[in-house]
DNA sequence: TACCAGGTGACTG
DNA sequence: CAGTCACATGGT
């Protein structure tokens, strides 16, 4: 029988979980060390492959650009130049300055005082900074704050379209709303189970999937079509 | 060579 | 509110 499309429940979640988890997990997210980094890198690998983000992220710290305070003095053209291997360089060097501005001048310098926000306020007060977009706020709330807030990304989009797992529609918050209501508040399950759809997504359901490779392929639409 | 990669904001009808 | 576009590099 071919997997009809539908809402899924917690058991199909769960399912499509630990099968990842056995092929690919633990992942220990977020590939990055520390808060500075896994912020820095947040946004600079907006719709850009992670190889270049890490070219970038290395001239920032041999340009000793490694502070929210560094990023809030440097000039924006330098920095621009600084992490030109991440592509859109002149908005990322904005979007990188806007941040540190927000850090020295609304929290003192401190990153901790704004870590410590309540998670919806912390998010909110993260979409107000220009540049920092749904999925990069929850990346920050959840793999810098540890606080549960389920990231989607287009490889979470691309995986749950193609299983036939229908949200409700297309907005980032109707993704969003169906894991948040069917699994359990827990930031350590919400940033595994990103990293799984990442691994996954990246590896076998690519833009050209590779489903005779598949460990979803019995209970998916596009997986089972191609049988 | 053309296509792809962990988005976001501005603008349009 | 949904669709479209600019933004840019490095790998295959």
């Amino acid at each position: 029988m071919p997997p009809k499309p539908r809402k899924p429940k917690n058991a199909d979640l769960m399912d499509v979980y630990q099968r990842l988890y056995r092929e690919y997990g633990p992942r220990n997210w977020w590939p990055g060390e520390g808060p500075f980094e896994i912020i820095a890198g947040a946004i600079l690998t907006q719709n850009t492959a992670w190889r270049n983000v890490r070219l970038a992220l290395h001239n920032m710290r041999e340009a000793r650009l490694w502070s929210f305070q560094a990023l809030h003095e440097v000039e924006k053209d330098r920095l621009a130049s600084v992490i030109r291997p991440s592509g859109y360089y002149n908005q990322k060097a904005r979007k990188l300055k806007e941040f540190a501005a927000v850090v020295v001048n609304d929290f003192g310098g401190s990153l901790s005082a704004m870590l410590a926000l309540d998670a919806t306020v912390l998010r909110d007060r993260l979409l107000a900074v220009w540049g920092i977009g749904e999925e990069t706020a929850d990346d920050i709330v959840l793999y810098v704050a540890n606080k549960p807030s389920f990231v989607i990304d287009a490889y979470t989009r691309r995986i749950v379209d193609r299983l036939g797992w229908q949200t409700g529609g297309s907005a980032y918050a109707d993704y969003q709303n169906m894991f948040t209501r069917l699994l359990p508040k827990d930031a350590q399950l919400f940033n595994e189970y990103h990293a799984l759809l990442d691994a996954h997504a990246s590896r076998v359901c690519k833009k050209k999937p590779l489903c005779s490779e598949c460990t979803l392929g019995d209970i998916c639409m596009t997986g089972y079509a191609a049988q």
